[in-house]
DNA sequence: AAAAATATTTAGATTTGTCTAAAAATATTT
DNA sequence: AAATATTTTTAGACAAATCTAAATATTTTT
């Protein structure tokens, strides 16, 4: 079965979108996709014909497990071309993501398998994201949104939910990164603020936009 | 300047077709780049509304100046990328054409250097041919065709005329690899068929075709 | 130098992925 | 439950890259 870079996409995106409620509606991919209803509209017949999605008019999609599959395969080559990226060409993590939404499309199967060995078979990529093994099988993010830690709960940072450059450079303004250790002292109401403790340095306040977006599992 | 994928490989058609004539025609384009020619004529209007090529209709086509810079990026990326999957990911040289083609339209100037630099900054990909510099500068191959080849000069092959299967299937039957050295002993008007010494072993016979896809570098 | 053959371009159609504008379906509010 | 608002689909158009068939240039042959 041979997509072309558009269907690629489409199918990534209800992939990533379909995570949380498990359908996903015409005008949340148009936003996503940065496309109109209407193309949306087309493609999923297209990708319907195809067997890549379950799809009923006015009632949103998903993938079939076909379409799954294919987006557990482009998750895959995304993912390992950014470790490529970082850890043998010297990228900075806040920087791949745009490349490899090229490199992704790649359609070499042997090259893919080639690169998980050279990289040493990584399970999880730069921003703490789990790589599919090359059957499509991908272990579960055990990581929480930091909205959601328990008070006086240690844990570490390990992804971040965008890759925006106002988010990165708050991050670095704030000395966070991956793998930074810390633990919500309290939480208000008022403004669902947290206030933290980064481990080894005193404590900060977090914006629960800022908390919204980082991702920490605990140690 | 943005190029679409079939621009590009247009313009990288022209570049490898002129180095012989200086001037390429709508025909051999056509033939190259399995279309037809109606199309080509269609391309190359487009092409030269972008300054990329120098072309009057019914007399062929050159690059311009900005077109073979363009070219060369290109030379570039397809070699370097050749060079990555042969050393790092451990393709066999006969196997990482193809995969190359779609690798060397990756856009990002940054990725180009980085894996540059990565590599060692090669002079040479596994087929022998020069890789460009950043600055789009390209060492001379100083290579000859083995049939233009003096007897009883030493020289060792460095690179083949196409990567056919065909060629590659016979290649390994003769076991002449890159690298092997040889020398040829007489040639034969009739057929056109060189008998050459293969360093190390016997006397073999070798026909017009054959030789006309190797290129040797005396030594 | 005419005729024949070949090469190239033009004209018009097709596919893919997108768009806008309008129609239809669904959801929300009063 | 009717009216209103929102979402989604349909209808028709467009640009890119290709094609076939026909027309036009150029080259080669006689």
């Amino acid at each position: 079965m041979h997509l072309t870079v558009s269907e690629e996409n489409y199918i990534k995106a209800i992939f990533h979108l379909q995570e949380a409620d498990g359908t996903v509606s015409t005008n949340q991919l148009a936003a996503n996709i940065h496309t109109k209803p209407a193309s949306v509209t087309d493609m999923l017949k297209k990708l319907t014909t195809k067997r890549l999605l379950l799809y009923k008019p006015y009632q949103g999609v998903r993938l079939s497990s076909e379409g799954r599959k294919l987006a557990l395969e482009i998750v895959r080559k995304h993912r390992l071309w950014e470790s490529f990226l970082v850890d043998k060409l010297q990228f900075g993590w806040d920087e791949v993501h745009e490349v490899a939404e090229e490199l992704e499309h790649i359609s070499s199967k042997k090259l893919v398998d080639k690169l998980d060995q050279f990289l040493g078979n990584p399970r999880f990529d730069p921003h703490g994201d789990p790589i599919p093994d090359s059957n499509g099988v991908m272990v579960a993010l055990r990581q929480v949104n930091l909205l959601d830690l328990k008070p006086h709960t240690k844990a570490e940072v390990c992804s971040v939910g965008s890759q925006s450059p106002e988010l990165l450079e708050l991050l670095k303004h704030k000395q966070i990164l991956i793998g930074t250790r810390l633990e919500v002292q309290c939480k208000f109401e008022f403004d669902h603020s947290l206030e933290i403790q980064l481990e080894g340095r005193g404590n900060i306040t977090i914006s629960q936009q800022l908390a919204q977006a980082l991702f920490v599992k605990t140690i």
